[in-house]
DNA sequence: GGCTAAATACGATTAAATTCGTAACTTGTC
DNA sequence: GACAAGTTACGAATTTAATCGTATTTAGCC
C-alpha cells in the first residue's frame, strides 16, 4: 500500500525527469541528463541517483538488458497529472474540483489560454 | 526576493494551518491546535513551532499584544490557491492552464461537481 | 588479456520539513 | 509575593529530498 503507484506523489526533481521521459519515451540516464542539463546544471550522477530512487518507488520501470539501463515512466502523464490535481484539490480547495477550475479560469491571463479554454468548454457543451 | 510573499509556497503542514486560519480568522495557537487535533494527533508545540516558522517566512502575521499571540494568514486563500495552481501548471502541465482545466474536468466524477462546473461555465458564457 | 571509456553502485553531505520535549517566562489569584 | 496554569522559546531528533564524489563494474577494442 505504501508503494501503490497511484498514491506515490513524485517530488519536484522526479517530476522534472518524468517530463523528460514522457517527451522522449524510454531513455538512458545519459539521454535524460543531456536533456535536463540544457536548462539545469545537474550532475550526471544526480540524475542517475534520482532515477534509481524512482525505480525503488516504482515511479519508473527499468530495462537492464543492456549495460546502459533504459528507464521509462511507470505511469502515464495523464494519470500523474490527475493524481497531482487530486492532491492539490484535497489540500487547498476543500476537495472541490469546481473551485479549482474556477480559480484556474479566473487566473487565466493570456488571450491564447482564454481562447483554448473557451473552445474546450464549447466542445463540452455538445 | 527570497522572501517575497507571492513566491513562497507553503508546505503541506503549513497549508493545513492556513486552512484553519482562513476558516476561523485570526486565532491563537491554542485555538488552531484545538481545531487541527480533531482530525490529527498533532502536539501543541508542533503547531506552535510551525506557526513560528511561518511567521519567519511571512506566511502569517502575528499580533503580540496579548500573552497568547494571535496569528492570521498573511495572504488570502485566493492568492495562495492561485500561487499553488500556477506552480502545478508550471511543473506538470507545461505551463498550459487549459490542459489543467481539461484534466480537472475530465476527472470530475461526482454529479454535483459536474453540475457546479456546468453552471460556472454557463455564467462565463454571458 | 589488458586498457579505456562509460556505466552503475554506494555512501556521505547538505538542506528543509516535521515533530516534540524541556526550559523559561507571564499573568492572574490567593 | 508565591503558586499554578498556560504560553512562548529553544534546541534536538528524525525523515525526506537533493546533490555529487568516489569506487566498482562492464564491454568493446587492440
Amino acid at each position: 500500500m505504501a508503494h501503490d503507484n497511484s498514491t506515490v506523489k513524485p517530488t519536484e526533481a522526479e517530476l522534472t525527469l518524468l517530463n523528460v521521459l514522457w517527451n522522449m519515451g524510454p531513455a538512458t540516464v545519459r539521454q535524460v541528463h543531456d536533456v535536463v542539463s540544457i536548462t539545469q546544471k545537474t550532475g550526471y550522477t544526480t540524475v542517475l541517483k534520482i532515477l534509481q530512487i524512482m525505480h525503488e518507488k516504482a515511479l519508473v520501470i527499468r530495462d537492464e538488458t543492456n549495460r546502459a539501463h533504459v528507464y521509462a515512466a511507470a505511469n502515464s502523464q495523464t494519470q500523474t497529472q490527475s493524481s497531482l490535481i487530486k492532491d492539490l484539490i484535497g489540500k487547498a480547495f476543500g476537495g472541490s474540483t469546481s473551485k479549482l477550475v474556477m480559480r484556474a479560469i479566473d487566473d487565466s491571463t493570456s488571450a491564447q489560454e482564454i481562447n483554448d479554454i473557451r473552445q474546450l468548454l464549447n466542445s463540452l457543451e455538445k
